[in-house]
DNA sequence: TATTGTTATACTCTATAACTATA
DNA sequence: TATAGTTATAGAGTATAACAATA
């Protein structure tokens, strides 16, 4: 068990210039991420494709999740289709609906965005010392809950 | 000074896991942020008007800066200008150049959006324990450094 | 009649190419 | 002639409205 060390809460202006920083951090390393891989996959096809990677959906959920119009994700998953990364094939139960899955190009495109993603992030973490990775280590649980909804 | 508590280095495989979960961690916040204040004022706008709080600028300064082209950043300068953002000055000793400024107008947007991003921020805050804060607090500066150049 | 998918049309932001004015 | 700004035009992604097929 790690000893507490006892620490004085944050004052209400330290709250507010922390969270200036957090957010600035945040968006400067998020953005810089996604340069790393814009090249390879526009970030709509890619959020996309992550959405199905974890189950097959129809346009209208993956249009209700990532917050555009219908015909605005018809566009998009037929990209996709067209691309190879994603095929189309009729709901046996219901004529009306379309169930769209990742293929296995589709697979191996976000493997491949993914790794671009986290060696760019490796490669920052190359200039740190062995304390700060730790620090980093245990903040990333504090960051994923500022996160979560 | 805090007592150095000893650290052992990190593995490969924990620095690859951690890169995911700063970069997912960053991603996600960094996207709800925008999402607070998208509505006020479109990503491209904000962003130009950022640099020319800095220092008043050129167009094709801004294009370079934003690497977008000429055109493209003429059209979202005129936006601003149209918007009272902006002002355009001819340049006294070169007819050619057009220097573009942050009005009072536009400075009080810009103060308005980092505060509609930071209470994002801050309403987050509020979930955390006062180690968890601390904690970021110290994480900050090395998230800035992963960040910087 | 309600719902899913699709097509038609338009608006915004991006780009490249061409034109104007000044150095 | 070179450079800064601008205008003309086109492409990609978004939207709303209208239409087709199925429940």
């Amino acid at each position: 068990m790690r000893t507490k060390t006892p620490t004085t809460p944050l004052s209400r202006a330290e709250l507010v210039s922390l969270s200036n920083d957090i957010r600035l951090a945040c968006m400067r390393i998020s953005r810089r991420v996604r340069f790393e891989s814009d090249r390879e996959l526009p970030p709509h096809l890619y959020s996309v494709l992550v959405r199905l990677e974890e189950t097959p959906r129809t346009n209208s959920e993956l249009a209700d999740i990532e917050r555009v119009s219908a015909p605005s994700m018809k566009r998009t998953t037929s990209a996709l289709v067209e691309l190879g990364y994603v095929s189309r094939a009729d709901d046996p139960t219901d004529g009306r609906q379309v169930i769209l899955s990742l293929t296995p190009e589709g697979q191996k495109v976000l493997r491949r965005v993914r790794r671009h993603r986290d060696e760019w992030m490796l490669s920052r973490f190359e200039h740190l010392t062995d304390e700060e990775r730790e620090l980093l280590q245990r903040a990333a649980a504090v960051l994923a809950k500022v996160a979560s909804k």
